[in-house]
DNA sequence: AAGTCCGCCAACCGCATCTAA
DNA sequence: GTTAGATGCGGTTGGCGGACT
């Protein structure tokens, strides 16, 4: 009926990868290319899943992946990305050229989860912590919210159950971008190379067309080669659009329009140009924009603690 | 120096969706 | 239309290394 078994699963290698079977693979892949992942072990003379090889390609043997730790501009589309998308880390990983779902996930697990809640922000809502006291959180073991803890229908409601219908949206007015595993294979010499002077984002879609404020972010690298990536221009996505946000803080328009106005009179102002500095400056923000003026105000007093 | 704890991350597991037969 | 394997994705885990006692 269906296809035949994708592999053997007896004998098998499972665990780390040796420095040999990398080898093969690699090989294998940069000169026959990406074909079904049920025939690259034994054509590759591995003893190895298809599943493994791809995963092992994916997260570590691609050419053009980026070494290190996220970057601050980085850190900030992935808290950005991940308040609009949740855990979608593919397709949060379609934006960050070079990254993996695998190592933004592991990323956020271990340090943006905590810097989060260090300064007072629940992670999985992007709500400010009910009593949250960024003095004594980080030493206090609380049950992370969405590990322990049963989350309340609303929150979840405003995060996972609107996202699927914001998403389309929110591809429009991002760059196109690419799935990790749709990554055409690329030398390093092709890798994009960052963008100093982004040209204006696009047009926000007309639900949220309150306010859009698009924070250019000059050192990271975005999409912009059409040619390996499918994308129609070289657009920038805005890094924060705040009313899409605002949308899935669960603002009603009177919320939204008096925040809006409070964004221009705050006197607690984002840090808009040295924006590399502080990574979550425009999402605590932004964040903070449906509470009152000092509760802005305490947020960034916390950020300057941070 | 030895033992323990803890954080990080590579890799596995299992489910959902896609697609070939 | 149905079935079952392939693929993609997100959650979880186990091992390693550094920090701490």
């Amino acid at each position: 009926m269906g296809r035949q078994p994708c592999c053997d699963k007896v004998g098998l290698k499972k665990g780390p990868w040796t420095a040999e079977e990398d080898q093969k693979l690699a090989g294998f892949i940069l000169s026959h290319g990406q074909c079904c992942w049920r025939a690259v072990p034994k054509l590759a003379g591995l003893l190895r899943c298809g599943k493994s090889c791809r995963l092992r390609w994916t997260n570590y043997l691609r050419p053009d992946l980026k070494r290190g730790l996220l970057s601050k501009d980085e850190e900030k589309i992935v808290v950005d990305l991940h308040a609009q998308l949740g855990n979608r880390w593919s397709k949060i990983a379609s934006h960050l050229p070079g990254r993996t779902d695998n190592e933004i996930k592991n990323h956020w697990n271990t340090h943006i989860k905590k810097k989060l809640r260090k300064i007072g922000i629940d992670p999985l809502t992007h709500k400010p912590l009910p009593d949250a006291s960024p003095r004594h959180q980080p030493e206090q073991k609380l049950p992370a919210p969405e590990e322990k803890l049963p989350v309340p229908e609303e929150k979840t409601e405003t995060v996972a159950d609107q996202r699927d219908e914001r998403e389309e949206q929110i591809v429009l007015t991002k760059s196109p971008g690419f799935c990790t595993d749709e990554v055409p294979m690329l030398c390093p010499d092709e890798i994009v190379v960052p963008l100093r002077d982004p040209p204006p984002p696009l047009a926000p879609p007309a639900s949220s067309s309150t306010m859009c404020m698009a924070v250019s972010t000059p050192t990271t690298s975005y999409c912009s080669s059409s040619a390996s990536t499918g994308c129609e221009d070289d657009t920038l996505f805005p890094i924060v659009e705040w009313p899409d946000t605002a949308y899935l803080m669960g603002l009603d328009d009177d919320m939204i329009a008096a925040a809006s106005a409070s964004w221009e009179d705050c006197l607690v102002q984002p840090p808009l140009q040295p924006f590399a500095e502080d990574t979550f400056g425009a999402y605590i923000y932004q964040s903070s924009s449906s509470a009152s003026f000092d509760q802005q105000e305490a947020i960034w007093n916390k950020l300057e603690l941070f």
